[in-house]
DNA sequence: GTGGTCTAGACCACT
DNA sequence: GTGGTCTAGACCACA
């Protein structure tokens, strides 16, 4: 598993490991029952308070990402792809969303944000 | 000039207001030159703090959004549609980003993700 | 007599009229016993209220600058050449000292300063 | 760190505060990563409200001299020397604008006005 | 009337 | 502990 803290960006510490970890689940580079690192080792790694890490994996079991065994770790659900998809399909009408209103602004036509859609699909280097 | 405030939202109320304003003179609703509401005025009509509103237009003032008069009042800057331009365009990218990196997840195809920005577009009622 | 408002640059208005009008007494465009325009003409040529043009000329008075002659106008004092120099004096070392204090922040040499100095001359046509 | 504020000289304390440790950034006493006071800690030094402090530093923050970071405090940034280069040539070229146009007036020759300089150099004490 | 600044006290989220 | 936001009320300078 890979954090990356960034302290400058306003993001919460707890929020930024959170969405990564979830991310990382959710991509399928961490499988199900896989153990992650515990809320004390990861803050040392981190070098961020054991509170924050705590909350991090707290909130991820809340939404299921993730479940706690008393006593022995915490470790990655199995994750309904159904649900993973119309939750991304959300995220993607949001961004879309985002990209429109600039664009209604902007004066860009149907075609050009076609265009740059995909011109952004290639700098992301998808498919 | 249209302003509305949702106290749930999460984020600052000096900051919605600065949005919808810039949003406002962007979009060309609002022409140069024109005068805004006092800060005294917006802000009984919101019912806000006065401290609020001085925050929202002080900082639009410092983004070149608008200018202040001592004594007389505020009013609408004239925007360079270039710089705009180049700022929406960001603007899209970043929306799109988000967008990809949720496709991706999803395994959602490049045709598949044309037309839900196409879907979008009819959302958002985009000519 | 000549006089510019600029509304945006944050100097009130009495003051860019008082000082403008004080540079042309000091630079000797406008000689002693000239008659200034009529605190109302000023105003009305300036697109401004009487209270700032009659604030412009009641300092300017006040400073020794311009006499009020009672229904008849307003005119230039002769100036006292000794006070001027020792005024200028004192104009020219604050100026100086805010450009020695950027000269240390950016560690630049005694001669690189003179230098410099000798540049804005050229620049400010000055001899 | 060190602060004096004035009362008197109508200039607002936000910016004095704001303006001296921009001060001590740019000269080097405060080097990057340096922790400054906390918002609360020099109102109280101040003797000053918290939001005067707030804003000194948050105005600081948004021009680049400082981070924030969330629930640890207020650190300096590290400086881009060749931009703080080109500000201070800006600072000085006003400084000795300023200069030439009140030696215009007082009709002060050239080696007069270099001599003045290396005068106020003496007096600020600038090796 | 306008904007600019300041105060004292409060609540919140994050570490 | 930290910073971020908000309030209600005040005084000032400017037009």
């Amino acid at each position: 598993m890979r954090v990356i803290i960034r302290n400058s960006s306003g993001v919460p510490i707890y929020e930024q490991i959170k969405e990564q970890i979830k991310e990382e689940i959710l991509s399928g580079e961490l499988h199900a029952d896989y153990m992650l690192p515990s809320i004390r080792q990861l803050a040392t790694d981190l070098k961020v308070s054991v509170v924050t890490t705590t909350r991090a994996y707290s909130e991820l079991e809340q939404e299921g990402y993730i479940y706690n065994v008393q006593g022995k770790g915490c470790f990655v659900s199995s994750v309904d792809s159904e649900l993973v998809r119309e939750q991304m399909l959300r995220k993607i009408e949001s961004g879309f969303s985002i990209a429109i209103k600039a664009a209604k602004i902007a004066k860009i036509s149907h075609e050009e944000l076609h265009e740059l859609l995909e011109f952004t699909m290639e700098g992301n280097q998808y498919e």
